[in-house]
DNA sequence: TGAATTTTGTACCGAAGTGTATGAAATTAC
DNA sequence: GTAATTTCATACACTTCGGTACAAAATTCA
């Protein structure tokens, strides 16, 4: 829902367009609205909790975004490209294997432990798994997902081999796998109550497995 | 639920009691429900569903489980004591480590992909987590399950330490977390869509890992 | 200034939701 | 056979849900 910016003579903020303006900003409220669907699942969520959140009324909750499925199948997509961006950051290939997957994991547990508010986890492992048995499109979405991530890890896993730091003789497509099924514990547990201490700990934990010569 | 036994004269099947019988087995009823929410989610079952899987009307429903969300918190918790006799069974100390550990991921497979019927993963991480966010009672119970099943793995790795299988220099805790990471790994991607081949072979990477010297 | 355009805000609709009241039905106890 | 007890089954009350119709408001364009 990205409205695109046309051929404007006016290169700022967005271009004049012709009937009453917005008393929203679309970016903004895809964001109040996946703090709602974080919260409390997409099927706990309400329309009326979505005009709760992001201050508009139902209709324009329709024009803008269409139907509830709509809105949230938007906020998935959003937060994986959002994931995909802070992994490329993460992983970075200038630094060692272990703290690269630090990294990951620090980031990780600072979107799950947010600093204002109770931690809620990973917003596709906390909401999209529930709703994956039924809906085939948040299922592919989530299972995609889950994939890039995996990807992710091994190329970063092999580059670590090719460079010396790990032994060629593990394998990567492996330890890519326990790289994400650390991230998906981590994001379990901290939704269920789980002290970040304890999964920070958690992480080092995996690490060191991870990279152990 | 479970009906106490009381005194009775008559120990073979139910007690007769005084009013007109249940039409329903409360065990079975249990069984029906918890299919019901496995499928579609907590907030996604209405009251009706449940009617409709276990044959039960509603009033029938609140006499013998309570509202909604008691007969959750039962069905939650039936769900983790089985999965303790199951994860008893197949950590048996009488077998190497690596194959009581194929064994729960087996097991846990054959429940996350039914014979019949379209996988989905595991009730626990497929429903609790995300109530978990919202309801403290949901939240401690799937805390205090995943716990559960991290000491059975350590206790087990342990075990395997003392006898030689594997090197006391590794830490029991590490590993341990690392099965119970695999086991939410394959409970998430198998409701995501994954394939169950691709699952196993994950599982044999990931007990390849573990109980590498 | 006035027409065209787009969004807002209220109100409404039918369906589905939770929970309960009440009387009929089926059984045991006397 | 009759009373006591327990469950069943229908129906009801009230709320919430997703979705939409429609007129007023706010802006641009000519």
């Amino acid at each position: 829902m990205v409205q695109k910016a046309e051929k404007s003579a006016r290169p700022d903020a967005a271009a004049k367009r012709r009937g009453r303006p917005r008393a929203y900003k679309p970016g903004r409220a895809l964001q109040q609205a996946t703090a709602t669907f974080w919260k409390q699942g997409y099927s706990g969520t309400s329309l009326d909790d979505l005009a709760d959140a992001t201050g508009m009324n139902r209709p324009s909750i329709y024009a803008a975004f269409g139907n509830k499925r709509a809105f949230y199948l938007n906020a998935l997509m959003s937060y994986w490209e959002a994931g995909y961006t802070a992994m490329r950051e993460a992983l970075a290939y200038d630094k060692p294997l272990s703290e690269a997957l630090m990294q990951v994991y620090e980031r990780a547990l600072s979107i799950y432990f947010p600093t204002r508010g109770q931690p809620l986890g990973c917003f596709a492992i906390g909401t999209a798994v529930t709703e994956a048995a039924e809906d085939s499109e948040i299922r592919s979405t989530l299972l995609t997902g889950l994939r890039a991530l995996d990807d992710f890890f091994e190329a970063r896993i092999r580059a670590a081999q090719k460079s010396g730091e790990v032994s060629k003789k593990r394998d990567a497509a492996a330890l890519a796998y326990l790289a994400s099924a650390t991230l998906h514990t981590i994001a379990i547990r901290a939704r269920a109550g789980a002290e970040r201490a304890d999964l920070e700990k958690l992480a080092h934990q995996a690490v060191a497995v991870i990279c152990a010569a």
